[in-house]
DNA sequence: TAAACTATTTATAAAGATTATAATTTAAGA
DNA sequence: TCTTAAATTATAATCTTTATAAATAGTTTA
């Protein structure tokens, strides 16, 4: 099926000087072939019949070289810690790479979106909520500043 | 300053039956006054000076009330795992509240909201991501079918 | 094909966030 | 003031993810 897929996928790897293990082959394979988007452990999980010494280690290690060579997104959620608002009208929030910092932001609310998404995939949608990241003003004038120093 | 919105805070809390103890209105009142929205540990660090015996657990269930009462509104980042995905290419993601099942969801890029929060914050922008939240069709048709049956 | 080099895997422990438990304390109404 | 249920504390447990060091195994080169 994704046969194709996986060998370009592989190609990919070998090209980035990525050794080829049978456990990271098994991963790669596991992710093509899913379209559930899995948790590590659910990786782990499907292959422990496969490979009944396999660490999870070896899960996330080779899910962090996909992720650098660019053949896999990762969805965080479990990286950092909650945040608590005491703001709980509807707004977006800004977030800054450099110094994490979190920004209120309004937008009119993105109805249509949610309208088109119930269409599309059968949900009845409930609420929604985006972020967007990029470099606050502060960290951007640091940058300037290192640049102009270093 | 945000004198009024503490009183009114407080009279939910006692509206909804929930005591007000020195924890609890400490950690409310640093919520109001606070921007950045602060994780639990924040808030725990911050209030160890007036309650040096003050457990973690104080935070965590004290955010969980003000939660429940609706005057607190909890960003997840930490509550689950991550997902991977294969699909690289830019797609936003619908997740069912009851199954917790990930879908795709393409949807032209809303360049328009980074432009507009690039004005209005000065950050530079890099990315966005959003979600949507709702109930899947095999959900729906449970519930359904629970309510014939119930 | 064998040897060598180094990436990868494994086992284990550790870190960090959050929740559970049980005993003690305390807010708020009678 | 007394009473009672709720809240707090201290502690341990859970869960996800990362770090470490020793053992193993891909890949290149001779």
């Amino acid at each position: 099926m994704s046969e194709n897929r996986l060998q370009e996928a592989i190609s990919t790897l070998k090209a980035s000087g990525v050794r080829i293990t049978p456990q990271r082959h098994a991963v790669l394979e596991y992710l093509l072939n899913s379209m559930v988007h899995p948790t590590a452990d659910d990786i782990y999980k499907a292959l422990e019949g496969k490979f009944p010494n396999m660490s999870v280690a070896t899960v996330y290690n080779n899910l962090r070289v996909l992720r650098e060579v660019g053949l896999v997104r990762e969805l965080t959620y479990g990286d950092s810690s909650s945040r608590f608002d005491c703001n709980t009208s509807d707004h977006y929030h800004i977030i800054c790479n450099s110094c994490g910092k979190i920004v209120d932001f309004h937008y009119p609310s993105l109805d249509e979106v949610e309208a088109l998404a119930e269409q599309v995939t059968g949900f009845k949608v409930s609420h929604h909520r985006m972020e967007l990241y990029g470099e606050c003003e502060e960290c951007q004038k640091e940058e300037k500043n290192k640049q102009k120093s270093g």
